[in-house]
DNA sequence: CCGGTTTCGTTGACATGTCAAAGGTGGCAG
DNA sequence: CTGCCACCTTTGACATGTCAACGAAACCGG
């Protein structure tokens, strides 16, 4: 591996600036949230399953709306479905597939926990940003998340 | 939960970009590095030992730079020592001390990777950006990393 | 010194994520 | 139809992190 340009200072210290940030920002957002009772996971879930009118999805397409791996989905709606957030029902069309719904305790639970997590965005990042710096940070995050994986 | 203003839809915008990236980022660069054989964390554990001239430092010392849990590194370091990169002794000076410090092994499987890891953080993040952007985004991350938790 | 309190690193139970394998279902070529 | 192959979700083993409790050691007021 010859060849390689090391960081400059410059590079260093906002490589490491946005490192901290990305340790530091999801955890204080993820502890405000637990304080209402869900989890970042748990959150990220129930706001996608709300999204679609009648609350359902099927495990694959939220997987990938969500981009998470469909393991990873199947084993935390289990835990969330013990928990009477969601149900899993089979799929009618497809006998491999299974159907993920809303219940009424999960929405309440998200409709109670929403307003405190916008507040929390808010007071942690959102409120800190002039108008200029939040369409930058669009820009840049756009630009790096698009590129090739 | 009264009176909280949802986010404007740059701000929505702004924030699930910010997210994606937070995603994103570190997965790419996560996998770049184990194809190198270490993890994010393993990797963070080596070079942070490596900045004292003797590669010697105490758990709790080591912890608070990084800003993990003690308990967190203590199980890491268990590991990493399994694997021969570090060593653990006892503190002379304080009996329930206990002195990290990087093995030849160790110090090597950092040298082997650093280039490789520069180069994935070049070809991911850093050179994609402007100085412009790297210095707005550096006083960004410091202004909302600084703010109380 | 002494006894209570603090601090230290470790440990165990548990939560969450990854990866690979399994078992059932669907689709299609022949 | 049938046989194969691809795809679906689930599952289990394992890696990693959190949290609380623990025992040992250090500190400190009296």
């Amino acid at each position: 591996m010859p060849e390689v340009p090391w960081l400059t200072p410059d590079e260093e210290r906002a490589w490491r600036a946005f490192r901290r940030l990305l340790t530091v920002l999801p955890a204080r957002t993820a502890r405000d949230l637990a304080a209402l009772g869900l989890s970042s996971t748990d959150y990220e879930v129930l706001s996608t399953l709300s999204e679609k009118p009648d609350r359902r999805w099927g495990l694959r397409d939220l997987a990938a709306k969500m981009q998470w791996s469909r393991s990873r989905l199947s084993h935390h709606a289990a835990r969330m479905e013990a928990r009477g957030l969601l149900e899993r029902t089979e799929d009618v069309n497809d006998g491999r597939g299974s159907i993920y719904h809303l219940t009424d305790e999960g929405f309440a639970a998200l409709e109670q926990a929403a307003p405190g997590h916008v507040r929390s965005v808010r007071d942690r990042f959102i409120d800190h940003l002039s108008a200029d710096e939040l369409t930058t940070l669009e820009t840049i995050a756009n630009r790096i998340a698009d590129l090739p994986d």
